[in-house]
DNA sequence: TGGTGCCGCTAAACCGTTTTACTAAACGGG
DNA sequence: CCCGTTTAGTAAAACGGTTTAGCGGCACCA
């Protein structure tokens, strides 16, 4: 038993194919007799249109897709993610979009962007220098960019003052009278290519901190690792037994969460042994024990607002950049160093 | 300029669009010659296949719908459904499956489904008694249920021992001495069925416990709650203002959560003043102060099985259901109630 | 030399809708 | 009563691919 087409509907009730259609889409065109008679038919065959078939001809999908850099089971251990998408999702739901999660197919974002079907894309993380998106653009499908670095271009996107986080950030460590910063940064998808986007931009932060405050900055100091809690506890352990620090430095919380874990597993008290400050302030930061020093950004706004312009782009085209704010969170993983207490 | 289609690079490259067809999807049919030639006048206007147009004939859109009962980011609110996720994700992506997140269009699940264009659904929490599921089946789409309670069927299926887990759970606490314990149910998606499947399960297991302790069980310290933080915080306050209670039993680690919230808003220590339980062992159970006593369920492996099963049914026809295993996980939100120490 | 089989390619049908262009009948106005 | 307009519906094209059936030419074998 095949499934029921429009065809059987229209041949069952004795009218065109037009007219079945018409009865869902037009009701106006159709006498009420016919519209209902239809109407009937078709529910007692159980049609439903094909959204495919729908698709073909209205050149509307109804969803939206994300673009992730890596496979959406290890973009979802950090708790980022989730959170990014609660807000995509907050306003998809009320402009009944679906959200369609695009990770890149053997290691090609390329690929994986050419079997999505949907109506535009919202990408986290990724430049528009970089291939997919560029392919994007050449197939003239709405993209917003969500964390891409704040150069200018004429894509919509959505960041945040990631420079000046971060900056505070590390000011305040440096105010408490630490010296010996660990920088645990965020290791890019693409390793080939050099430092570029939120990375670059909190790296740059962090920079700046140490420049003010007349510190000298240290390249063998920073360390980097993808976005995991494990990721975060190998490095900072793998840091830990080649130098002595007081302080780390985390680029994301959940990297900070690692670091706890390191400091756990080293038998280091926080924050008397060892500070700890992140960035995002994500749920479970305020949950950690101690609470996590972090800055704060608003990371379902984000997405919301990114899928904002999306749904806007889809109507009138292209058009529209935000920059949120940060602020920093000071709790209990910050304080003084061992040495100045 | 529209976009390129297979017509045009069959056009400039002198062939039949069956030949450009050929050049991509079964090379072996071309001399190497002309593959080459298709394959580089493609890839110089730019050409991809258009994965709608594709779907049409081949029946196969490539990616599979995540079905729930709420909007995704009320879902998500619950850090339950990232996890879940995170497992499928992982099939997923090693199949090359994307995945669509498909909630309820105006309330209406049904409506939903209708729109989706997937080639199976994963349902969490619904049963196949429901209206959405036995829509899907009269399009003979497969499916897998998760969460849909343990009634015998014949569509594939994934739970966990719930009835088990929590009467474990529900045990430990009376045998600390609890006698006024404070029930947390999680409310349905749909008020107006009755009590089933997964919370009908796991409050079928608090009420054995209590059966077996000898202890009446009572209905009205049942409290029902929307899997949110907010609305188990809300629903403890409540309860606590009508009654007092030794314990909180909470269907879910989310739910445990909120009572840890009102239990701070109330100024009661926890486990001294009263002793908080959850379900589901989700990461932050362990990170909370004091570690979160609760069932652990292998959420990401339920996900991960779902999966598997609905890839499967999408190869070789439906079949196959599993049962995965809890574990109490006691921890410090536990004690003997004040009164017995 | 004639038949057979394979190679390389094409024309046309097909997937299930929507949309466009058109028609026959009913209707209304002068 | 005739002509123009609306009403209610239809036939066919279009969307952009894949798949099926088939065809001409060449090689091989008897």
């Amino acid at each position: 038993m095949a499934r029921v087409t429009i065809s059987d509907v229209a041949r069952r009730a004795n009218v065109s194919k037009t007219a079945v259609s018409f009865a869902f889409n037009s009701p106006g065109q159709l006498s009420p007799d016919t519209r209902d008679r239809i109407l009937h038919i078709a529910g007692e065959l159980g049609y439903r249109p094909d959204p495919v078939a729908r698709t073909m001809t209205t050149k509307r999908t109804g969803s939206i897709g994300l673009l992730l850099p890596q496979a959406v089971h290890t973009a979802f251990a950090n708790p980022f993610y989730p959170l990014v998408i609660e807000g995509i999702s907050s306003v998809c739901d009320a402009h009944e979009y679906s959200l369609l999660l695009v990770s890149p197919v053997r290691g090609s974002v390329e690929e994986a962007l050419g079997r999505a079907a949907v109506d535009g894309f919202i990408s986290i993380g990724m430049d528009e220098a970089e291939l997919p998106i560029s392919h994007i653009l050449r197939r003239e499908m709405p993209v917003v960019l969500v964390d891409a670095g704040d150069r200018e271009g004429e894509t919509p996107r959505v960041n945040i003052s990631d420079r000046v986080g971060a900056r505070e950030c590390a000011r305040h460590l440096l105010e408490l009278g630490h010296r010996d910063v660990l920088v645990v940064a965020i290791q890019s998808y693409d390793e080939t290519r050099p430092l570029q986007g939120v990375p670059f931009e909190r790296l740059s932060g962090y920079q700046q901190a140490f420049e003010q405050a007349g510190i000298p900055w240290r390249e063998d100091r920073v360390f980097f690792a993808r976005p995991t809690r494990e990721a975060g506890r190998e490095v900072v352990l793998a840091a830990m037994r080649k130098g002595s620090y007081t302080a780390v430095l985390a680029m994301a919380d959940i990297l900070a969460l690692g670091a706890y874990d390191a400091a756990q597993h080293l038998g280091m008290r926080i924050p008397c042994d060892i500070s700890i400050a992140g960035f995002d302030d994500l749920p479970i930061a305020g949950l950690l024990h101690p609470p996590l020093t972090t800055v704060a950004q608003p990371v379902r706004e984000k997405g919301a607002r990114a899928a904002t312009l999306l749904i806007r782009s889809l109507q009138d085209g292209p058009g529209g950049s935000e920059v949120l704010e940060t602020q920093l969170c000071v709790r209990g993983s910050t304080g003084p160093p061992r040495s100045a207490m």
